[in-house]
DNA sequence: ACTTTTTAGATTGATATCAACATGAATTAG
DNA sequence: CTAATTCATGTTGATATCAATCTAAAAAGT
């Protein structure tokens, strides 16, 4: 193996150990299946639990504002509303004081299942802090690693 | 409003604020846009920097040990490499010991881009720290609400 | 040797994700 | 009061993600 190639390997580790994007990645992957089995009874998946939950609001929310909260494109959330609206969950309708926009609402059928995804997401939660470590300098990325 | 209206929208804005799997799903998306745009001059995304990255070894890799290195499922990797085999970055062929088995390895094409791909990331990856905010009890979750 | 089980991946189908572009409504410039 | 601009969202096309199911090869049990 000539010199290059060594370097080339030890840059790859460094950038494979080291990248926040990745560990983050990864994190949020676990995570995702994790919770996803958690709501698997109520037939949510992690995400769609997060926006029924971000949907639970006195006043209807518009696409831009839980798009933003969900740190999502705009385009996404058009796209994961769908089935939720197939399954009566969510309900979406103009906004009359600005025909542009639209409102979107949870239906009795979407609160009320929301309330039973809850306490399930509350169980598998509370299993989380048990995987962390403590803290310091390079915590962040040991966290995402523990969670991982 | 009623009581029960309230409670629901309390116990609602708790998971909002408190979940670690919104947290970590927000933080991972935005993390992934940055770099994908880091990444926009060499046509990748950080999803497949990441994996040219980790097939960048000494030895051939089989695909079980690479997905559980990023953390994904075996068939997400498996579709994660048709455009990369497709431009020629990476190439893919039965392992002789174990004809079940695949071995990845990154062609001349994708060392290069790899190559070029790396002080992309750098650069991109050291603005991430003056993201960071102190340490301490709830630092994770502050962590990946300060990277979204 | 033969059957069963396990293992490595591929395929399919549903959803998620975003960029690029398109549409239509409000706002602003002139 | 029209024309240009900005804004909120939708559509399309490519890729990402995983569950469920399938196939084929290796390993284990008899």
């Amino acid at each position: 193996m000539s010199k290059t190639d060594e370097t080339a390997f030890e840059t790859t580790r460094r950038v494979r150990d080291t990248c926040l994007c990745l560990h983050a990645q990864r994190a949020a992957r676990k995570l995702a299946r994790r919770f996803d089995d958690a709501l698997r009874p109520v037939g949510l998946t992690s995400g769609q639990f997060s926006l029924l939950n971000s949907l639970n609001r006195p006043e209807p929310a518009g696409m831009g504002a839980v798009a933003s909260l969900l740190g999502l494109d705009r385009t996404t959330l058009t796209a994961a509303l769908k089935p939720l609206e197939r399954r009566g969950l969510v309900q979406i309708c103009v906004d009359p004081r600005d025909r542009r926009g639209r409102l979107m609402t949870l239906t009795p059928a979407g609160q009320a299942l929301l309330t039973a995804a809850t306490p399930l997401w509350a169980s598998e939660h509370a299993l989380l802090p048990g995987l962390l470590v403590e803290r310091e300098v390079d915590s962040l990325r040991r966290d995402l690693l523990a969670l991982s």
